[in-house]
RNA sequence: GCGCCCGUAGCUCAGUUGGAUAGAGCACGAGCCUUCUAAGCUUGGGGUCGCAGGUUCGAAUCCUGCCGGGCGCGCCA
């Protein structure tokens, strides 16, 4: 339980104890009641706004009720000084013993320090990368899948149980496409001189498949038509498309717990079973659309396909999810595939780049329509990142089949500095990914600033070591001065960071305090420029020293805690 | 035309799911340090939170309508 949910009981207490005594109306609803700490440290350390929310139903007004809690709250032993502030806020300041304890809370529970038991074990699942099985993954991909990947841990660490998923789009025409181009470089592989046509897939990258076929299946199908080797290359390539991307996302850290195939969903009748389904509720039908209102419909044509009523729930129009030939549309195999994801989760997430938003109303009305509201779907949506070098954006050419590759990118600035910097900004909020800066040893560099922070609390053990000192095994942490509970108190908040960023699915959020604690630790730390006692290790003061050092290493445990959720791996020196 | 996202300091961005005097970095001004506690430190100025209404004890946050920017719209995936 944190700090600042054992208050939050402790007023819960005060309150029933109000009921009873007939000062305050019982049943009254208390669910708006927070404790927070305030945003002004000069307010004290916790803030209430329980006065002034329970003023009114008590038909009271909010000081005259603050000045009925206040005293209640004076009364118990952790709290030094209540003070009654505007409107009817009820500001707490807790005794520095309550820090002290705290901090030593954080070093016994160390990795545990944080994780919360709000998901309660419910399973979530989180779908993100999901990248066509055609080629390498490049940088386009590295945003959603760092996000994916953080939300993952983060929800993980949060209590909840988490299925890291990833759907292979191996059903449609872009897969045909790639095993045309396969059969080029399996050509290719036999001797023939190719030119890689308009419209294939022109990458290197399909070379060694090319080779691997013509190793495997000779020259069999150099003269075949189509449709005797067509599935069959297209099973083989996107076999091998898979094994790079996950090479590629294993450069990140990124493991996934289960790869659903699109055709396999087809394949195995899912999407008539939840297409019937919903014909016998009438969501789905026979039907013919609107012309869109969009410009470029010129080749409209009004034709019967199989429709989703995606109107009656919320959708603008509603969608195809089979084609006038009977095909499945993407969106009939997608709706079936989480009408399944559904079956086998209590919380959906899918995590898309932020060129699909326009299909993310369908995707949550299928979800309703299948679950009956009963599986939330979030859909967050990752906008796309620039590529600058020294300020200068980085040219790609497509057409070439050049891009810059995820793998390029993890090569030059290593998987941490990759994962930290997408982690900076809000998902839904366009970035820079300058290759100059992300490594940079500076201030403006979070992800240098709060590794140097942990670097920091481990040269101490060093310094140490290399002077043959040792600390005091019982620290006296009452050396400790206001600045430096002042950490304390801003550690105190991580359990809390945690659940809101859980609760949000916004993982940068981990990312902006640990920047904030490395900045308070940094200037904590700099004090010792100019006066040497106060430095961290001062060699004839081994009370104090090892009251420091306590204090360093909650700090560098919450780091490490917190760059654990982001995936990144915690610097033991700045070399 | 419609939908989604966004609009916060000169710039890049946070803002604890409605809290108190709206924050950080950069840039700018002023001091300090010339060091292996090292890749600077301290400090100051800087705001109509796009605009206008509304909801209430209280709004950058929620609602409505405008203005401005980005993305999207199909039997593509």
């Amino acid at each position: 339980m944190t700090l600042y949910a054992r208050f939050a009981a402790s007023l819960d207490g005060i309150l029933d104890s109000l009921v009873a005594a007939g000062s305050l109306p019982a049943g009254i609803e208390r669910r708006n009641v927070t404790v927070e700490p305030p945003r002004d440290a000069t307010h004290g350390d916790l803030a209430t706004n329980a006065a002034m929310v329970l003023a009114k139903p008590a038909g009271t007004n909010p000081r005259a009720l603050a000045g009925l809690i206040a005293p209640k709250l004076g009364e118990l032993a952790e709290v030094e000084s209540v003070e009654i502030a505007g409107p009817g806020f009820i500001n707490v300041r807790l005794t520095p013993e309550v820090w002290r304890q705290e901090l030593k809370v954080i070093l016994d529970e160390g990795a545990r320090y944080g994780a919360s038991h709000m998901g309660a074990g419910k399973r979530v699942n989180v779908e993100y990368v999901s990248a066509n099985p055609t080629g390498p993954m490049h940088m386009g991909h590295c945003r959603g899948a760092v996000v994916g990947d953080a939300l993952a841990a983060l929800l993980e660490y949060a209590g909840y149980q988490v299925t890291r998923e990833y759907y292979v789009n191996d059903a449609g025409s872009q897969v045909q496409t790639l095993a045309r181009s396969a059969h080029m470089r399996y050509r290719e592989a036999l001797g023939e001189t190719v030119t890689i046509p308009e419209g294939l897939y022109p990458g290197d990258y399909l070379i060694p498949v090319g080779q691997a076929l013509a190793a495997e299946f000779g020259d069999r199908y150099v003269g075949a038509p189509e449709s005797e080797w067509l599935a069959l290359f297209r099973e083989k390539t996107v076999a091998a498309m898979m094994d790079m991307i996950r090479a590629d996302l294993a450069l990140l850290g990124i493991h996934h717990d289960l790869f659903s195939s699109e055709a396999e969903v087809q394949r195995a009748g899912k999407v008539n079973a939840a297409l019937d389904r919903l014909r016998a509720e009438g969501l789905v039908y026979e039907g013919v659309l609107e012309k869109p209102k969009g410009e470029a419909a010129d080749d409209w044509e009004p034709v019967e396909m199989t429709l989703f009523r995606a109107t009656a729930f919320g959708d603008d129009s509603d969608r195809p999810v089979k084609k006038a030939d009977g095909s499945y549309t993407y969106f009939g195999n997608d709706l079936a595939y989480h009408a399944e994801k559904a079956s086998r989760s209590d919380m959906l997430i899918d995590i898309w780049g932020a060129d699909h938003s326009g299909t993310v109303k369908r995707i949550q009305a299928a979800v309703k329509a299948l679950t009956g509201s009963a599986v939330p779907l979030d859909v967050k949506l990752v906008q796309m990142v620039r590529l600058l070098r020294g300020g200068e954006p980085v040219k790609m050419s497509k057409r070439s089949g050049s891009f810059v590759t995820l793998a390029d990118v993890v090569r030059e600035v290593g998987k941490d500095v990759v994962r930290f910097t997408m982690l900076t900004r809000k998902a839904d909020a366009q970035m820079d990914f300058d290759f100059a800066k992300v490594v940079e040893a500076s201030k403006d560099n979070p992800v240098f600033y709060v590794q140097y922070a942990h670097a920091r609390t481990r040269s101490l053990h060093r310094r140490l070591a290399e002077q043959g000192l040792a600390p005091v095994a019982e620290p006296d942490l009452t050396l400790l001065d206001a600045e430096e509970l002042a950490l304390v108190k801003l550690s105190a908040q991580f359990p809390r960071i945690i659940e809101s960023a859980a609760a949000n699915h916004e993982p940068h959020r981990v990312a902006f305090y640990l920047f904030d604690l490395a900045a308070a630790f940094h200037s904590v730390w700099n004090r010792g420029n100019d006066d040497p006692s106060r430095r961290f290790l001062v060699v004839n003061d081994m009370e104090t020293t090892s009251a420091r050092l306590s204090l360093a290493d909650s700090i560098g445990q919450i780091i490490r805690n917190g760059l654990a959720v982001m995936g990144v791996a915690a610097a033991e020196e700045m070399k």
